[in-house]
Order: C-alpha cells, then structure tokens, then sequence
DNA sequence: TCCGCGTGCTGAACCGATTCAACAATCTTC
DNA sequence: GAAGATTGTTGAATCGGTTCAGCACGCGGA
C-alpha cells in the first residue's frame, strides 16, 4: 500500500526488497586513506587541501604527492556540510513561457556561467514560478543550503518576494534591472544613455513622430526608456500623447500588437522606438506584413542587440547592451557580497548605438507643430 | 598579520575583528531539534522524513507536527551524504560561443527544468570547454557528488569523452543526438521523418533545383539529414553534386556562407533546405542582401520551429521539433536509469512541416535531367 | 507456561570533510 | 639555562543527516 501521496524529498520506500538496485558510486578515496598512506593525520592532510600555511613546505608537498597517486578528490558534500560554503549559485529566471530560451538572458547565463566557473563556482537553474515562490522555495534554497546566493534575472516591481532577500541572510543581486519594491544590489546596462543616443539619432534622421513600444511600467528600465523618451520627444517641441506609446510585454506578438495599435491612432508614423530587439522585430514583422517597407517608410529600432537581430530583414538598427558583461560583474559583485562585502552595490554598464539597415532619414524632415491625432 | 585566511566557523568569532565576516547562516533547527521537541529519537523523525512504513501512523503525524511547528527544513548536504543521491542533475552545453543564448537549446533545457522541478531534482549548468574536459571535470561532477547524471546537449562524434559515461558508474543520457563514438542512451526528435516531410513538399511544389545548406559530418542528425536529401532526391531523378550541398555550422552566419556557396556553382537553385532555423535565416537575410525575393524567387526551409521563426520576413517555413518533450523524456529516462534501470534508452519523437511564408510553388515546374554546371 | 514473531522505536555507527584546543619540538631572548 | 614564543602536527568534536542491529512489547499457537 502506497500511502504516500505527498511528494517526499529524496525518498525511495524502503522496507522492499529487489528494487532499486541503482547506480552506486564504488566507494571514492577518502581523506582517511590519504592520511594513512601520507602517515599523517586527517587533520593534516585537511590542511594541505585548503593551503594552510601552518603545514611546512615538505609535509605539504609530500601529501599532495599522495593525493595525486591516490587520485584523490574531495567530496564536496563533506566540505559544504562541514564549512560555511557551497559554492554554488542559483540563477532565477522569470515565470515567463519561454525564459530558456530567451536570447537575453541566454547572454546574461553566458556571462554568469563564464566568472562564476572562473571562480570555482556553479550554476544552479531556477524558475521563479508562482508556486515555487508561495511555497517560499525561494528562501528553501538557502535555508537548505543549496546556494550561497542568487542572481535574479527579469525581475520587476510586482514582484514581492524580492523583499524576503536580507543581503546578510540571503545573498540575492539583481542583474539588469533595478526594482524599487527592495533595496536590492544590482547590476545593469545604462538604459537612460542608451535610449538617449536612439533619440537623438532619431531625431537627428528628421524623425519627429516617433511610437514607442515599452515593455510593463512595473519593469524600472522600461520606465526610464520611456521617461528619455518623454524628455527628448519634449525638448523636440514634440507633444506626447498616449496613443503614441504602447505595451509590447517584451515578446514579438506583442511588439506586433503595440505597433498595430499606435498606428491605430497615428496611421503617419515614421519611426518606432522599441524597448527590447523582440519587440522590435514583432513589429518589423507586422510592417512587413502590411506592405510598408523599414526603413523607407518606417524606421524601426531596438534594444539588446541579439545575436539574431544582424540577420533578420531588415537588419536592425539597436541598441548594444554589454549582457554577458554584466552577468560576469554580477557574479563577481554578488560573490563578494556573499564573502560579507557592506556597502551595496550599484553598477551602470555602458551601452551604444549600432546602426543597420532598419533606420533612415524620416521622408519629408518635419517642423515644429504636430497636430493630433484622432 | 592575517593568520585568518581560513574561513571561520559559524560561530560568533567576537575575538578577531576586520576579517571575512561574511554570510552567516543562523543555527537552524536540525533533526536533534525536532526529536527531542516530539521526544522520539533521531531515526524516528528520519524515518517520518523518509515515510518510512515501519513508523506508526500516530507518531508520524505528531512528529510532522513538530516538524512544521519548528520550521524544520532538511539539510540537503547531510541528506545526500549519507544518502546515495544528490539529486542534482548537470546539463552540459557545448563550446560554442553562444550556446546560452541559443533558442535550440533553450527550449531543450526548458523541458528539462521543468521536468526535473517536477521530480524533486535540481539543474546544474555546465559548458563542455576543451579545458573542461582536458582535466576531467566532467567525471570530478560525479566523484565529487555534485550530481547524480548528466544530460548531454550538442554532442558529436569527435566528442571522445562521451567514451568516458559509463552507464552504471556515470549515467548520462545523450539529448536530441545519436553519436555514434560512444553507445549511450538518447532521446531525440525524428529528423528521418521531419527530412522527408521537407522534400516531399518541396518535390510537390515543383522543386527540383533543392540545395542542402547541412551542419558538420561529425553530427548524426545532420547526417541522417543529408542522406533523406540524397535518396529523396535521387527518387525524384536529380543528380546530386557534392556543390549541392554545404556546410552551414549551424550559425546564421555559417548559414548565408553556405547559401552564398550554393548559390556561386548553381545560380537556378530554387530552394534551400537548411538543417536548422538559423542556418535558414542566415540564408534568407543573404537572399534580401542579393535582391532576391523568398518565396518568389527561391524557397527556404528550415529545422527547429524556434519561436523566433514565425516572425523573420517572410516567416519561416520549417520542421516543428518537440524540443521541450524531448527534454523532458530525457530527464525521465536519464532518472529510471540512475535508479537501475538496465535496458538501453533509444527514443525517437515525431515531428510535423509548418508551413508559413518562406516557401510557394517553383517558378517552372521543371522536369526531368538537370546539367550539372560547372 | 514458553516460544516465536511482527510491530514500533532506539542507540550508535557512519558518510567525509573542517577546525579547535593541545602539545611537542625548535628557536629566541635575556 | 630557564622562560616564552613560534612552528608543525594531531586527536577529537562537529556539521546533520541515514541506516542497521537490536530491544521491548503484545499476541497467537503449541
């Protein structure tokens, strides 16, 4: 009878015989042997792992002869249980369908995954869904000594769970992103100097009737995006409407969706501002599906500057963003952050304009008064 | 003087000041804790933890209890190092610069966390750097105890490491491949099928003039590929030239190089068949390049169906792989075989055309014998 | 009444490392 | 030459679980 309905941890019923005859590792050299083949205690030989400099020169030389003959490896269970440390580090990756496989933060992983290796650390791979936080698994990691820390990835201001982080406790850094529901350390791209440098290209081009397609309020870079944005259309002597800005929600639908709407109301449009390369190329899509031609007609720019966004049709114009930058100052931030650093962190990372194919001169170089529309 | 360069227990050290004071785990309840608060000994609420059959239904309830009452949580380094498992399993990526970030891998690795979340296991992140392998890290993984199996991703027959899993000692479990250096258990996508989907459409449509833009030799689905492309077409009565066919790599750039090679010896192409989504959008963003019109003027077909593809101009006619399932049921498989399973794992997923923009009927409807150029 | 057996629980060994207190041997210093 | 400091090593406790052998108890059968 198989009462045990509930999902029990490492569990396996016991009390059965003939069964599980799994893989069983053949028991591993140990620091005991070490020491009795070196003649020298477990302490000892403890020491010279760790390059305690209280072992003499000969004594240290003479152990790891024998650990190399022994092909001794340290289990690593054995040193996490009886140290402070794991040495791993989780990566949380947002509740969204296709996070994985998400370019961006494919390249934020990249560079995470590269300094953290560097730096004798793993990779642990979460995904922040809700059930996973309700049951507070976020902090289980922790308090069940999976990790010493966790880098957050796609995080935004809904998103509470950010205040359980006590950064003494629970080492937690937020990568690309500075949510204001916690006072968390972060590490980002400077969005406000990126989304300058579009603007004014943009306008430099005679661009003056410019759609911006944002991601959520609730995300802090697609609010400063759109606050330059503001500024600059403003400066420019440009009136901003509503209708001129949509939501994309960051994915290629609704890129498409956004571009759909704003021309809705501003069918004379000449270029979009788009807050991520996705939504960006969601829109180019549509365009294209509508016979208008990027750039003659509509010039389109993104942010992120994938890989992909050099082969698409047309090329795209973007913003570059140093990803894998910040994911390996990121780890090397939260790591000594972990290894009892004080002062917070807070990194701006620089970013530039790469101009392709998708961005020209606007048709007619428009002036001044725009008059709405509706 | 700093003497301390160990890492000091987690015990207030008041003694010695300015030095690693780091992340301190506060105590936390252990088993002792909660045994002497249900006043049972410690292999009781070890075996309440494990469900164990041979505990009384009474005492179980009122030790979980105490349990929750306390807030204990299992301490999953002690957990795995007496156990036999770590439940942790490694995901291994190939060297590739961006591998990360590539949307293949991605929506693999996305069946597999899930999957894996579902069954109480963890993912870890590993790249399979020359280095990497060169100090055998990939076997350190399972003597050190860091995991209990690996999952390889992007292997090929030059990989001679994979010579190194051996089943019982070293389960791993090759993902969306079948190399044949080494005879190990896999899941993957039935590229035979999707390949005689693509060509059977396209001989359809009046296609004869079909170009192969292929990955490396050394990978077995590129081969499987390529030799549906070869009896395909020999049925249909073409002659295949070696210039027919070229190698992409795989990347969108390695993809138009291709195109543009096929191209040079055969200027009549009129279609494209690519072994993956990039290697296909490589090609078409060389075809716009050139001034030609896909699908007018040339039909591309690609592998993958990666969600990016429906939105490239024009959307990209491909071959849905169930990347997430196979993740998924590489994850199940490589677990049954961690707990003993004996009989080898030869799976095969099907797949289906998708039919979008990138492809239409052949221009002429040729017939019959092609001159071979050049 | 005695034996054998199944049930429910316990004490203690064990997994494999780290680290502290203690100590012997050698080196200073006066 | 004795006291004190320094250097190098060790035994034992500890981290927090799992598991095995064994014990107490109640019960049915001979």
């Amino acid at each position: 009878m198989r009462q045990a309905d509930e999902p029990n941890p490492p569990v396996r019923a016991d009390a059965d015989p003939a069964e599980d005859v799994g893989f069983r590792p053949k028991r591993a050299v140990n620091l005991r042997d070490v020491a009795s083949a070196a003649s020298v205690s477990v302490a000892t030989v403890s020491m010279v792992l760790n390059n305690n400099p209280r072992i003499s020169r000969a004594t240290h030389t003479r152990v790891q002869r024998v650990m190399e003959k022994l092909g001794y490896q340290p289990n690593r269970l054995a040193q996490s249980l009886s140290s402070k440390y794991t040495n791993v580090l989780a990566v949380f990756l947002p509740d969204l369908r296709h996070a994985f496989a998400d370019a961006y933060f494919g390249e934020l992983i990249s560079g995470i995954c590269d300094r953290a290796n560097r730096l004798g650390y793993k990779i642990m791979l979460e995904q922040a869904k809700p059930a996973f936080i309700k049951e507070r698994k976020h902090l289980e990691l922790f308090d069940r000594r999976f990790v010493d820390g966790i880098l957050l990835l796609g995080t935004h201001d809904l998103h509470e769970h950010l205040k359980d982080f006590d950064p003494t406790t629970y080492p937690a850094l937020v990568v690309d992103n500075n949510p204001v529901v916690a006072d968390l350390d972060y590490v980002m791209c400077d969005y406000e100097s990126g989304a300058v440098q579009v603007l004014n290209y943009l306008i430099q081009l005679g661009h003056r009737k410019i759609g911006l397609i944002t991601g959520a309020a609730e995300i802090s870079t697609a609010r400063t995006v759109r606050k330059v944005y503001e500024s600059k259309l403003n400066q420019a002597g440009v009136e901003i409407i509503d209708t001129m800005i949509a939501d994309g929600k960051f994915t290629e639908e609704g890129g498409a969706d956004a571009c759909r709407q704003i021309l809705h109301h501003h069918p004379d449009m000449s270029a979009f501002m788009a807050g991520n390369d996705k939504m960006a190329i969601g829109a180019m899509h549509l365009l294209h599906r509508m016979g208008k031609d990027v750039p003659k007609d509509i010039s389109v720019i993104g942010f992120d500057d994938l890989h992909h966004a050099a082969f698409v049709n047309p090329s795209l114009t973007t913003v570059h963003l140093p990803l894998d930058q910040v994911g390996a100052m990121a780890t090397d931030r939260l790591i000594e952050r972990i290894h009892g650093r004080r002062e917070p962190v807070r990194e701006l990372l620089s970013t530039h304009l790469v101009v392709r194919d998708s961005t020209a001169m606007a048709r007619n170089s428009v002036r001044g008064e725009s008059e709405s529309a509706d």
